[in-house]
DNA sequence: GTCTATAGGCTGATAGAC
DNA sequence: GTCTATCAGCCTATAGAC
């Protein structure tokens, strides 16, 4: 009586095939040069046979950039039981440097690709952080250890939440750069973001600037 | 006698014809639909007519993208004139986000649309600045400014050429974060330049934290 | 200088046979 | 569930006529 159970499976395996083809091209030859053709040839299949396991190519490249994200989450998982908090806003952005050089395919894919896609990760807000939502989930964690430091008053009052976006800025700034034009800077990526950190630590610890 | 001159003269007008309406489409549909066909539709000359201006695709993009290039130029221009370096370093940084947010296309074509693209404004280097390049020129400006600082003790001691490269990775990931996931913050673009400039300035004048 | 015509590709998506 | 065949486009680039 497991004949359904198999047919499922083996549905789930042909899927899970599909989409394990369409990273493979996006790793090699980029997202621009996936098309349902060059998926079919991957997995043998006729393009047709595509379309019964998802609807089009967006639903695709959607479950993709989600798995990307995914990974981004990996990198951060276990720097939440790093005790210092400095020491731990410091590992986030490390994290999130390697990340982005080190799989760059699927970083591009979640900030450098399209609106779309990237909507996908942070859709639009209602009020507040979205729990459900991963690129919320990822935010939160940057912004609670941001509290955790002007809780402990090792850092000058500032809203969390917008610091870190200005940290969140300054790392994808790094990437995305490095990944777009490698050849502006004559500095190792790594030098770069720890100026970088050290800057912004720094300034955070100060406080901004009075009024002239 | 001005027969050449007027053959060269209408040449001329039907290569600009052919960039203006290259700028509209990307203007208006984005740089990935621009097309020969949709250019040769807009000028009302057949697609034929293009290769005899521009050797290729490739050759417009490039055309496009350095006057792009030179939009940001512009706005970097008049705050030259501002005497003190710090407001000087924090114009720099204004102008280089409005540029982003208010010709957007134009930014997309710099800094976020194709790695060969970007490599026309900062292609690879030797050694030192190269004044030709107008990418090297731009970052020359923000370097020399912060080496001002420097030379005034108004800002701890930092090799210029890196803090510029800092500093231009941190207004970079404000615009093209804002540009690609809109709804990711929940704070105006301007408050969160604002606290960067703030933070980093206050970080710049501290200096770099002490190892522990 | 400009055209038409075309080579030689690519794409997403679907109808209908098996 | 899977295929073939196809619709209905899109594209760059060029040869050769006028």
């Amino acid at each position: 009586m497991g004949i359904v159970q198999r047919r499922e499976r083996e549905k789930a395996e042909l899927r899970e095939q599909i989409l394990k083809a369409a990273r493979a091209i996006v790793l090699k030859e980029g997202f621009e040069a996936l098309s349902m053709r060059k998926i079919a040839q991957a997995i043998e299949y006729s393009p047709a046979t595509i379309y019964l396991h998802f609807q089009n190519r967006e639903e695709i490249a959607r479950q993709l950039t989600r798995e990307a994200f995914g990974e981004l989450l990996t990198y951060f998982a276990p720097l939440t039981s790093i005790k210092d908090p400095m020491e731990r806003v410091r590992a986030f952005g490390k994290a999130y440097v390697e990340f982005g050089l080190t799989r760059s395919e699927s970083y591009r894919l979640c900030f450098m690709t399209n609106q779309d896609l990237s909507s996908e990760i942070f859709p639009e807000k209602t009020d507040g952080y979205d729990p459900d939502e991963p690129g919320d989930r990822a935010l939160m964690m940057v912004a609670a250890t941001i509290r955790e430091l002007v809780d402990a008053k090792r850092i000058a009052p500032v809203d969390p939440d917008i610091a870190a976006h200005m940290l969140w800025a300054n790392v994808h700034g790094i990437v995305s750069l490095q990944l777009i034009c490698p050849d502006m800077s004559r500095f190792p990526t790594k030098d770069v973001l720890n100026l970088s950190l050290d800057i912004t630590q720094s300034g955070l610890a100060t406080g901004r600037p009075k009024a002239k």
